[in-house]
RNA sequence: GUCCCGUUCGUCUAGUGGUUUAGGACGCCGCCCUUUCACGGCGGUAACACGGGUUCAAAUCCCGUACGGGAUACCA
């Protein structure tokens, strides 16, 4: 028994080649075809949604094709779940895939199976056409074998692999490798690598230019001992089925570009182009590392969903750090869609970005500050119905009163506040509006605007009076500065500051003093649009508890 | 250890040899507007990692050094 018959018996398959390249029709000519190929470990990178969005828009700018592949050859590290997580993760982002999988069970497209585990008979057709060109070969090393010889490399200062005189089985006498086979210990399959490292060769990165690297001299494995492939190798199997014309992906991947160039080439087949994006980074401890799935909570998109950052917001934070120049589009085109941006992949900045939630906040405020009050309101809604249960049924019950909150200095206005950081922010921002919630504390009033109690009880008992919530904006504003005279506050600041011994404040004092009998805060939205939307009724009786 | 990549204000960046007293945005600070808070307007703070070359001229080209990151797996 050979080895290709050894592969035949634990891993059955009738497959051929040319099966498969039949199979695979080639794609439109000049058709851009790009991919996003993650691992179902269990959560969804913001690299990832990084990644995704620049090879999605790289291939949709220009009618191509943008294909989503669930590589999980790793079957230790695979997550229950985890693929569905992926799919929804892109999808809510608005990322949406041509082709690959659409649920854990279903996929679309020609180019199929999008799920490395289900190709595992591709892989091998061409596992043992290498195998018959002689450009791979069984490796009966254990994985202490390999230590060993990683060892003894270290030590001695050398580079470490699986490469030349430490290549075991390269060329192993006939008889060991047949023992080897005839007493079925396991194996992998090997690269027969053709490269000298002391060769040095120009690889051209779309990002990063032209490149000398050394040739991989290094015999990898393709093939695991479980039958599945490794990265290297399905990635250069799959784009090339695929059609994929150019692979995006973060740079961590540039030092493998001369082995995934030479399994190209030893496959036939012409390599795609390649853009080695740098990773998104944190500060740590003052220096810059990639973000970390396992240290940085920052890292995972549920960060941002707990948070209540709008999906798009995340987007347009993200399409930023890709093209500087999307900042200037937003405020040229205010009320176009991050997807109408035209994205360039060369504008690409080259050095890795630090995440920067402080950013994130402003385009997040910015972005709700184009919301209408109704869609504020709905996507809010849909927030809370996952994050905040006590806020969503409040909101269901109160959807008017909520809509009219929320066009509180948005609609009718100039500039629109911008006071909403994300959905988790805005119920702190409006919950004094919810009598519920509202708890006057006595003598508040009189401590934050530092009167005395006679000149608040006598303003309020007056204002309540006088208040006419029909009253537009301007006539309403008068009769409380007529009012405001008649206790004793300036006109204005100059006259106070002449002599402030014969006032109790300014129009702005006695103004706070409604605000904070009315709201708790001193800091709130316009105070005539606040009464207007709480309605006569509850301002009376708000400012009768501070008599 | 070896190999690779990167380095402009605190952060994201513009800048591809002279148009640059290095521009914008976020942040921060101040002023103005103002019934508060915001919004907005105006202004300010603040950077070419370092050292050598090349050139009439360098943030921009070359070479070193430093620092940071990544790769070096039957992980992707």
């Amino acid at each position: 028994m050979n080895i290709i018959e050894k592969i035949n018996e634990k891993f059955p398959s009738d497959l051929t080649v040319e099966d498969i390249e039949d199979k695979y029709p080639p794609r439109p000519e000049g058709q851009i075809v790009t991919r996003i190929a993650p691992s179902p470990t269990g959560m969804m990178h913001i690299g990832s949604v990084y990644a995704a969005l620049i090879s999605e828009r790289v291939a949709h700018m220009q009618d191509g094709v943008f294909i989503l592949r669930i590589e999980d050859t790793d079957t230790k590290r695979e997550v229950e779940g985890a693929t569905d997580i992926i799919i929804n993760g892109l999808k809510n982002f608005g990322i949406e895939a041509d082709e690959g999988a659409i649920s854990r069970t279903e996929e679309t497209g020609d180019y199929g199976p999008y799920t490395q585990s289900q190709r595992r008979d591709i892989y091998i057709a061409y596992i043992k056409k290498l195998i018959e060109q002689g450009d791979a070969y069984p490796c009966f090393c254990t994985p202490e074998e390999i230590d060993d010889i990683r060892e003894k490399q270290t030590k001695q200062g050398m580079r470490t692999g699986y490469y030349g005189d430490w290549a075991k089985y390269r060329n192993a006498p006939k008889e060991i490798i047949q023992e080897n086979i005839d007493n079925d210990k396991p194996f992998v399959i090997r690269l027969k690598s053709s490269g000298k490292h002391f060769n040095k060769r120009m690889f051209e990165d779309v990002l990063k230019g032209k490149r000398n690297l050394p040739e991989n001299d290094s015999d990898v494995v393709i093939m695991k001992a479980t039958g599945l492939p490794t990265y290297h190798f399905a990635h250069a199997v799959d784009d090339h089925l695929m059609g994929t014309t150019h692979v995006i992906r973060g740079d961590e991947w540039l030092s493998s570009l001369p082995l995934h160039v030479q399994l190209f080439e030893t496959l036939g087949w012409t390599p795609p182009h390649f853009a080695h994006i740098s990773p998104i980074e944190i500060m740590d401890d003052g220096n810059r590392r990639k973000l970390s799935k396992r240290k940085d909570p920052e890292a995972s998109v549920t960060f941002y969903e707990e948070k209540g950052y709008a999906k798009e917001a995340v987007i347009e934070y993200l399409m930023n750090l890709a093209n500087s120049t999307f900042e200037a589009f937003r405020v040229e085109n205010p009320d176009k869609s991050v997807w109408e941006f035209p994205f360039d992949l060369q504008k690409m900045g080259r050095s890795g970005a630090l995440l920067d939630l402080v950013k994130l906040d402003s385009m997040s405020r910015d972005y709700i500050g184009r919301l209408s009050a109704e869609e504020v309101y709905a996507q809010l809604a849909d927030w809370a119905s996952l994050m905040d249960r006590d806020l969503y049924e409040r909101m269901q019950a109160n959807k008017e009163y909520f809509i009219n909150i929320f066009k509180i200095e948005r609609e009718n206005v100039e500039r629109v506040r911008k006071d909403f950081v994300n959905w988790s922010t805005i119920w702190g921002e409006i919950d004094y509006f919810f009598d519920d919630v509202f708890p006057p504390i006595d003598g508040y009033v009189e401590k934050e605007t530092e009167l005395s109690s006679d000149v608040v009880k006598g303003f309020i008992s007056d204002f309540i009076e006088s208040y006419d919530d029909t009253a537009d904006n301007e006539t309403w504003f008068a009769t409380m500065k007529d009012l405001a005279i008649t206790h004793k506050f300036a006109k204005n600041g100059k006259l106070y500051k002449k002599e402030p011994e014969n006032y109790n404040g300014t129009i702005a004092d006695a103004a706070k003093i409604l605000r904070v009998a009315l709201t708790g805060k001193a800091q709130t939205p316009d105070l005539y649009s606040m009464m207007q939307t709480m309605g006569k009724e509850r301002v009376v009786e708000r400012l009768k508890l501070s008599l």
